[in-house]
DNA sequence: CGCGTTTGACCGGCGC
DNA sequence: GCGCCGGTCAAACGCG
């Protein structure tokens, strides 16, 4: 690939020098018709190559697409796994260990085990014949999926985790009318996760491709700026909250904060809001379930006291009883890193069970996505429903899988800012899947803050800024969608 | 007129 | 028990 690209130029420079040549020179015309020949005949192989190299990028994106989609089941199966596992195993019961996988894993829009891993295998064996280096990295994926997943058992649970996700969502005097056994229902509160996402964004709120509906606004004390409760209006009944609010230090980071499962399809341009809420709330509860910070492979408090370029909700909506994860895009630091870091240590640390957690995603030179999610959409409308009928979850999220893999190379925002969105964690991740670490997800997370020290041969580096992978592994055409 | 937003009231949890 | 605070409800309002 890189010989092939890098021949390029030397090419077209030959054949440059030959028209040259041919325009100065003065020699005889059968001279000049060898030396047309011999252009003609270059131009051509040239014109082959670069048909052979669009193939190629062609096929490397499918695979790459591919692979994150697998990458993403592996996550939730682990998650669920894990809490399983630890549910039985853990020695800390001071609580039931029936964890319902509906508060375990927040999934936004995620698709099936099954159909995910049968997609997985056709395209796999179809497209990795040829290149070694897309072989070695499907290789990867797949070995890591196979040992990991298994799809009956964890399908199930989906099925378990999309009804519960309505039940349990109602408000409070609905659950207190529906359930009787209150312990229950504290738990399932207990283990309800958020997904809080920092953003610079020029917006009153985040285009994540859902469609939102307000229906409170509150100012909160430490913050001037109001905060802002929206409902997900896709689908009548889908439990799915969000709460947005201005950073009280910075008024141009937006604090957008997920709470809950879609119980709908969601539209294709907001699955990729929905796989990062959902893979990364998945990772933490499935450590979460754990009721020690350090157990297991899982340090949370690791970021605590790393860098002071990770921030917590400075009033966070969280009580005590919500795990909360916070996802950093913030493309720099706050304007004053000392007032703010004071700030956030501020913070209370009165979390027994679900200590904050922070994945600081932001590089120094990447500014994408927040620029997706402010910008990149013109509106809600704009981007294409995959309509099905309500409250058949599973098979719409199976359906609109279908149509997220089957977009083409060259397609629209959605398809952009969902390379983008999942390359963000799914990179983050990936480099900690390689360095050998456990199979249980919630250990992604070890060492994440000192992730761009690391070094290594790995396919995605982590070391390398979001924007390189995107114009590494992106037709040109997504970089235009990304500019505007 | 329908839909979405605004905003004050209300409710429940939590700390003192 | 009381007050504070976060979260939600629902009537009023505005806009297309």
């Amino acid at each position: 690939m890189e010989v092939l690209l890098m021949k390029m130029p030397t090419t077209d420079a030959d054949i440059a020098q030959a028209i040259a040549c041919h325009q100065e020179d003065c020699s005889p015309e059968a001279k000049k018709e060898d030396e047309l020949e011999s252009a003609k005949a270059e131009m051509g192989e040239v014109m082959e190559e670069n048909k052979r190299l669009k193939k190629m990028l062609e096929k490397i994106q499918e695979n790459y697409k591919s692979l994150q989609l697998s990458f993403f089941e592996i996550l939730q199966q682990g998650a669920v796994k894990k809490s399983k596992c630890s549910s039985i195993s853990s020695d800390h019961n001071d609580e039931p260990v029936v964890v319902e996988p509906e508060l375990v894993s927040l999934s936004l829009g995620r698709t099936t085990p099954m159909e995910s891993v049968k997609d997985e295998k056709t395209t796999s064996s179809i497209k990795s014949k040829d290149d070694p280096e897309i072989k070695a990295g499907l290789t990867l994926g797949l070995d890591s999926k196979f040992q990991l997943s298994s799809p009956q058992k964890s399908s199930e649970d989906q099925v378990k985790e999309d009804d519960g996700a309505a039940e349990t969502w109602p408000p409070n005097k609905i659950q207190k009318t529906t359930s009787r056994n209150g312990d229950e229902d504290q738990q399932n509160h207990v283990k309800r996760a958020r997904v809080s996402v920092r953003a610079r964004c020029d917006a009153p709120t985040m285009n994540d491709g859902c469609q939102w509906r307000k229906y409170g606004q509150k100012i909160s004390k430490g913050n001037p700026c109001p905060r802002a409760y929206y409902r997900c209006t896709v689908a009548s009944g889908c439990p799915v909250r969000k709460q947005v609010q201005r950073c009280a230090e910075d008024m141009s980071i937006l604090i957008t904060t997920y709470e809950g499962n879609h119980n709908h399809p969601l539209p294709v341009s907001a699955t990729a809001m929905a796989s990062t809420t959902s893979a990364a709330a998945s990772m933490m509860l499935s450590g979460s379930s754990t009721s020690q910070p350090g157990l297991n492979g899982l340090n949370f408090s690791h970021h605590d006291n790393s860098t002071t370029r990770q921030f917590y909700l400075p009033n966070s909506t969280s009580s005590s009883l919500s795990p909360t994860i916070t996802l950093d895009l913030t493309s720099s630091p706050s304007p004053s890193p000392s007032s703010s870091s004071n700030y956030f240590n501020s913070f209370p640390t009165s979390f027994p069970r679900f200590p904050p957690t922070s994945l600081n995603f932001s590089s120094s030179e990447s500014n994408i996505l927040p620029a997706v999610w402010g910008n990149g959409y013109p509106g809600y409308g704009a981007v294409p429903y995959y309509q099905t009928q309500p409250g058949n979850s599973i098979l719409g999220n199976e359906s609109q899988n279908q149509i997220y893999q089957s977009l083409p190379g060259n397609n629209q925002q959605g398809g952009a800012s969902q390379q983008s969105l999942t390359e963000t964690l799914t990179k983050a991740m990936v480099s900690q899947n390689e360095k050998g670490q456990s199979s249980c997800s919630s250990s992604y997370f070890n060492g994440l803050a000192s992730s761009s020290s690391q070094t290594g041969g790995s396919l995605l580096q982590s070391s390398l800024p979001f924007s390189i992978l995107n114009s590494a592994f992106k037709p040109a055409s997504d970089d235009k969608e990304l500019k505007n």
